[in-house]
DNA sequence: AGAATAGTGTCTATCAGACACTATGCA
DNA sequence: TGCATAGTGTCTGATAGACACTATTCT
């Protein structure tokens, strides 16, 4: 029962004889296509779930040469699937998947990110010549139980993630283009919400913002059926706040 | 640069081969004691880092017998620490920190816990054995660089966290006991907060709760130098929010 | 009685939500 | 000219914060 006592702290004595999960990291990544929020997925070339759908995602590259952060292997997966510099998408991790069971072969940790990709670069990835194995789906997906291992759970606490935040912080931006009408941004807000949003009430909060300099207007408008929408962009000190 | 295509998704092929980082969890327990936000430390007793103070932590139980979760290592650890039945502590994970330098010994991934401790059970630590080796020590720390490895900044995140959540989630009564005055759980925020909470204000939200019946009167009251405060306790469907 | 804390009342500013209304450009 | 969408105005109810006030119990 006091076995703890052999190795009370956190990386103790024997720390390299240790027995070590496996450590992936996996991302959900969403963008819009036609008006849909959507999230990338990759099929399962091999077993196990061999043919299932699954997040992307890869094993954390470790030895003496190649240490990647867990950022930069996050990363890495939305580059290498996409085909897009990083630099414009939004990441932030999520949550660490560590049941003993989730991957049959042996013990796995799935770090998992969420990643928001602007809808002007999403559609690269179809030119990707692996173009059946890899697609942008529309949410919510029919099949809910339809992932492989545990990445249900893992989309559903994005989405969580996304909504939570998605009203106090401006993580909404990073779904739409570098200039963008206000319609535009309140269908992220709509697709993400799952409600219809108010127009005039969105607007006055948006007017917030531009008060505060947080986003100012922009050369151009939007072509629409009817009366053209104003545009704007973040202001250079927001941007920041999206890297 | 393409060097991606060998192993496109999260968990191919040669899992089994793959160089694997160490992985332990890490604990930012908090409690109360005279009046004073504290958090649980050890002190190392072996390099690197001998003598500072530390987080408590573990490396995960991974092996073909004692698979452990994440969860299952994070109450293991606050159990060893301070004899406490975990069934009392609220337990949530964090983040997971894996920079390649953060441990000089080899690549160490921290699966990180944030852990509310009542007030009237972190007694027991100091009962134990090793009573100079860990301690529960006052919030800010003095010595605000002074933590083992990365633990400083886990230990910002925790608090951030904690602070965040205050507001809008029930996680303030996990720093109370079974049963509280409204001036012991106002007590407990602007501990946290470094704010003080005005009385009345804070009285009328917690009434609130009454209304919602999210709490309900107890039995007793509260000795103090004057009137003496009615005491109340957690309903017991709320108390499910809090396992 | 006096001190101290529990608990109440009230005013103001802010904000979300509902919804009616005006303005502008396209067909 | 009519229509669809952009954008404004207004009302209501909920809430945070500041702060004055009353109530109760201990010493």
């Amino acid at each position: 029962m006091k076995s703890a006592v052999r190795s009370p702290s956190s990386a103790e004595g024997s720390i390299e004889d240790h027995p070590r999960p496996a450590v992936a990291v996996d991302v959900a990544a969403f963008t819009l296509v036609d008006s849909q929020l959507r999230v990338l997925l990759v099929r399962r070339a091999r077993s196990p779930h061999r043919g299932s759908w699954a997040l992307p995602g890869s094993l954390l590259r470790v030895g003496s040469k190649v240490e990647e952060s867990l950022d930069a292997c996050a990363r890495r997966v939305v580059e290498a699937k996409t085909g897009l510099s990083p630099s414009t998408v939004y990441l932030e991790q999520l949550y660490t998947f560590g049941e003993p069971r989730r991957d049959p072969r042996m013990r796995v940790l799935s770090v998992t990110y969420l990643a928001l990709v602007p809808p002007d670069l999403a559609g690269r990835v179809r030119a990707s010549p692996t173009v059946d194995e890899i697609q942008w789906r529309a949410l919510p997906l029919r099949e809910s139980k339809g992932l492989a291992f545990d990445h249900d759970a893992i989309l559903r606490q994005a989405l969580e993630r996304l909504r939570g935040k998605l009203d106090y912080s401006p993580i909404g931006f990073a779904l739409v283009g570098e200039s963008f009408s206000i319609r535009e941004l309140r269908l992220v807000h709509e697709l993400i919400l799952g409600t219809p949003q108010d127009p005039g009430n969105f607007r006055r909060r948006f007017q917030r913002m531009i008060d505060e300099g947080l986003v100012v207007p922009a050369q151009g408008r939007r072509q629409t059926a009817s009366r053209p929408a104003q545009v704007y962009r973040l202001a250079r000190a927001a941007a920041q706040v999206l890297p």
